[in-house]
DNA sequence: TGAACAAAGCGAAACGTTTCGCTTTTGCGG
DNA sequence: CCGCAAAAGCGAAACGTTTCGCTTTGTTCA
């Protein structure tokens, strides 16, 4: 059905080789580049990719496993890793792993058949395990946003700990005392998240009773249901830390019900996405991870490591000496989050 | 590197002939089955698709053409077609155009030179002509959301005019009569859902002012100015129906700045997303898009294409008898959006 | 003018599968 | 135990490129 370069042979009487020179870059007569493009434009021609990679043994296809398509955070990085690879020349093949670790193992199955050259991955689950696959066939691979330890492949992702630290100093500077924390500790991100919060508390001196500490899944109801819990309390915390997108969507929908007003009752901060805080009377302010830095990044390593040809297990790991951050174990590279002011602390 | 059909054959004795049936499940004697089966194992052997496809002139790759794959809407859907595609072992690749008619020509390009089986196309723009090249290579299509007239493709979308025609009569039957909108004219889901408005508008006899109907982009912006703009009139209206996610967000955040307050000063409601109503206060009452619902119909549309190797340009358009939109030009599959109750709707 | 060298073009093999038409083996009934 | 049909297995060609090593053509300078 389709053109071959058979049949631009054909047409322009050229061979193979010289058509094929003509499609990679190479020199040619102007007349027999004119004939080819003629030939080309004619038969409407397309290269065979499916072909050429038989051949090469490089897809041109970049795999992309996400822990979970359907967020603001993993579309906003799919966007900006999508524009990276494109010009790159490369395309992405996206899956998703729906949060489901066994979806997720055969994700990277099927991406490996589809003789994909190399790989981002967002993990669902906390163990490299599922990982292995592609590190046999000795693709690049780069982790974003959630490391996991020991594993010894590269990650890009964001200074959780650091961060969210900085976003409990600045309830504390506002003069807050009782501050709680909605997060979570059943995944990478969440732990590292409480770990800035309960830092922060111990650096100060701060002591707050057990029920200001509410963790649970990274989910609407886990912040409506906690928040809610915090309202009751006899003593309810006057500043109220939340740790992503799905848990401040549940805890203002929360106080937004109950009578309880922010921020003169109860100040918040909240970890993640900018676009929500536009939604919330009063603006939220929140801590926002640097999304197309941390895509670019990613991208760039990738990009790097498959011109290098290096695989991902001859040890070394792609960061060249002026990396600031020398010494990490897995090769993090580590960006910082920025605090966007809004009007939802108070003093105290 | 990595193993070869051929690998198989020396470990197992057999021939490629008997080793590619067992892949593509042949009867075998049980015997050698198991010896195969060991072979793959021990050889961690995954099959090449690129030469597969080469010979079967099938990718199993279905590609996927989005106008903007940031927002909440574009990854809803992805999110349910992989799920169905991944199901019938097909696997897409989505391409961004990043609301550029341009990119999105390219996009087609790339995906067919990636030989993908089939498409579906959120178009950016609003004519067939960058879908010629897919047309010509004869690969089933199937359009979501928008539908480009007189190209004679199948397009699965929601009924906007009837539904935006319900949200404004749900306004006008709470006692609203002056009732503004913030919508588009520029593409074909804002031209649809502002036919709604000015339907209900002329058979109820209503007219309002020319400042009341705010048409510009889908963006945050528009939705921002054009409700500043309508709080400034002499005469504001007292109901704002809003016709995307993106406009919501804009107005919404006017609104919050503004002395006004919703619904007591002003009702609004909103075309598309769920999701945003939660964060609002009072919650927002919106017209939302069964995305699920959309998915499945394009992905069982396709699949029934590519299992029929039915091409585009063959004439019939996939719809069999039992369905209830007869007579439709295109081939169109229309879905019906629901209302959700908030309470940003107040009796005059 | 011709030697020497660079540039351009060529033929054939290779990539890892599937598939076609044929041969061998198996199992069964008589 | 034989014969036969059905089942299983086989060899070779094909898919559309790239690439290697070689040959031809063109260009330059003595």
């Amino acid at each position: 059905m389709a053109a071959t370069i058979k049949d631009i042979k054909e047409l322009t009487g050229l061979s193979l080789a010289t058509i094929s020179k003509y499609l990679n870059g190479g020199n040619l007569r102007p007349e027999n580049r004119a004939k080819i493009e003629k030939a080309i434009s004619e038969l409407h021609y397309e290269v065979n990719e499916m072909a050429r990679g038989l051949v090469t043994s490089r897809s041109k296809v970049i795999g992309v496993v996400v822990f979970d398509i359907a967020n603001v955070f993993t579309c906003t990085l799919l966007k900006y890793l999508g524009e990276n690879f494109r010009r790159a020349g490369y395309a992405p093949m996206i899956c998703d792993s729906q949060n489901d670790p066994e979806l997720e193992t055969e994700n990277v199955r099927f991406l490996l058949s589809k003789k994909v050259d190399g790989m981002i991955v967002i993990p669902a689950g906390q163990t490299a395990a599922f990982l292995q696959p592609a590190r046999n066939a000795g693709i690049p691979l780069v982790l974003m946003d959630r490391s996991l330890k020991g594993s010894g492949i590269d990650c890009v992702k964001v200074n959780n700990t650091a961060s969210s630290y900085q976003a409990v100093e600045k309830l504390y500077d506002y003069g807050h005392r009782r501050i709680a924390i909605i997060g979570s500790d059943l995944e990478i991100t969440g732990k590292e998240r409480l770990d800035g919060y309960l830092k922060l508390l111990e650096e100060k001196k701060i002591s707050v009773p057990p029920q200001y500490i509410k963790l649970g899944h990274h989910s609407i109801e886990h912040g409506y249901k906690s928040m809610q819990e915090l309202l009751k309390l006899e003593e309810p915390p006057t500043a109220v830390f939340m740790g992503n997108f799905e848990i401040i969507l549940g805890a203002v929908m929360a106080l937004n019900e109950s009578p309880f007003e922010c921020p003169s009752d109860v100040s918040l901060i909240g970890f993640d996405d900018l676009i929500i805080s536009n939604l919330s009377n009063p603006r939220l302010t929140l801590v926002v991870q640097p999304l197309r830095e941390l895509a670019d990044s990613a991208a760039e390593l990738l990009l790097k490591k498959l011109e290098k040809g290096e695989s991902q297990d001859n040890g070394k790991n792609g960061f060249s000496g002026e990396e600031s951050s020398a010494e990490l174990p897995e090769g993090e590279r580590i960006l910082p989050a920025r605090i966007v002011e809004g009007e939802s602390i108070a003093r105290v």
